[in-house]
DNA sequence: TAGAATTTTCAGAATAAAATGAAAACGTGA
DNA sequence: TCACGTTTTCATTTTATTCTGAAAATTCTA
């Protein structure tokens, strides 16, 4: 055995376990978030993936059951984070994960403001419409206190859009700029 | 009894209810973030509340156990979010929230920068480091992404201390910039 | 310093979330 | 249409999180 592909086997192993903490350590911090455990691996996973990968090697990897790899590969590609790939004479599917960081950040930035902003910007919106019309200080007070809160949400919302709009490009510059 | 008064009853319960409303949904919404509950709850009610309210009357207005109340009100304010309040004469203890919606933002974007940014960007730097040095085809690619993501979430570091260390009437104009 | 008021802790109970695995549904080629 | 490989669903189990309530610790007052 040669010494290149001595190295070779101990870079295989090296980049495998690298891997492999990245995808635990994703997982873990996706608990943080909202997000659940599996799902954030699963995504790390294929991040990192140099081709597509099928529901049973994704169970055999992370050693979960077919039933909650089905589940949460769905939810990514809910999200619009994952795309199913058919190969032509393979009857499983396959998937793979957007690679383009700042693709995943206007995904997020899209369905984060879709599932958590718009909501909030709702009861926001009833309280301060609720509250309009009322007297008291107490009202006013609450009425205030709401309609700072919209606004503030509002401007998120917008920053949301601004950044779900952005071509890469331009993204990259903003990046420069800001980092500078 | 003056209709002003009749007025005033049924606006006191509305704005009650309009209250209760908003303290049920932020903690609604509270939970799809990474956010307990009830700890969403206890914050909306003191970021609506007149006056500084003691654990007890957290305990009535919520229905929750004091451990539950006291555990959550001093997680608010490990976060910064929540303040002690002493009243002279009293001997329990107040509590009352930053109201100021730019400063709890301020406040939002140092914790979590602290909390989930920085872990997350140890661990992309140790995986670039780890994978720096090897051949393959496969490390070179893994290691790109790992220094792609860590750019980005380095980027977001920097504006969660941009927003963190941004004045007041900055943000204002900030705003006005991207709404309008 | 006793003792009363208040805060804090934490073991156990209750609840919520996630995972399993097997059955059902689906799709495809013979 | 049948048989087989695959995907999907979902009742049940497991695990993780949150909450309770009472005891312990602390703080204040007289």
């Amino acid at each position: 055995m040669s010494s290149e592909s001595k190295l070779s086997i101990s870079e295989h192993a090296a980049l495998k376990a690298a891997r492999e903490e990245f995808v635990s350590q994703w997982g873990a911090l996706g608990s943080q978030w909202g997000i659940n455990r599996t799902m954030a691996q699963i995504h790390a996973l294929l991040m990192t993936a140099h081709q597509p990968i099928t529901t049973d090697e994704l169970m055999e990897e992370l050693e979960i059951s077919r039933g909650n790899a089905h589940t949460n590969v769905k939810e990514l590609i809910a999200w619009g984070l994952v795309r199913t790939v058919v190969k032509r004479g393979e009857r499983k599917e396959f998937f793979e994960a957007e690679k383009d960081v700042w693709e995943i950040a206007r995904t997020v930035a899209r369905e984060r403001k879709r599932r958590e902003i718009e909501p909030a910007l709702g009861v926001l919106r009833d309280c301060v419409e609720k509250s309009r019309e009322m007297q008291s200080t107490e009202a006013k007070e609450f009425n205030k206190q709401m309609r700072q809160l919209e606004e503030f949400v509002s401007f998120a919302s917008k920053v949301a859009d601004q950044v779900s709009a952005m071509k890469h490009g331009f993204a990259v510059q903003l990046a420069a700029k800001l980092l500078g």
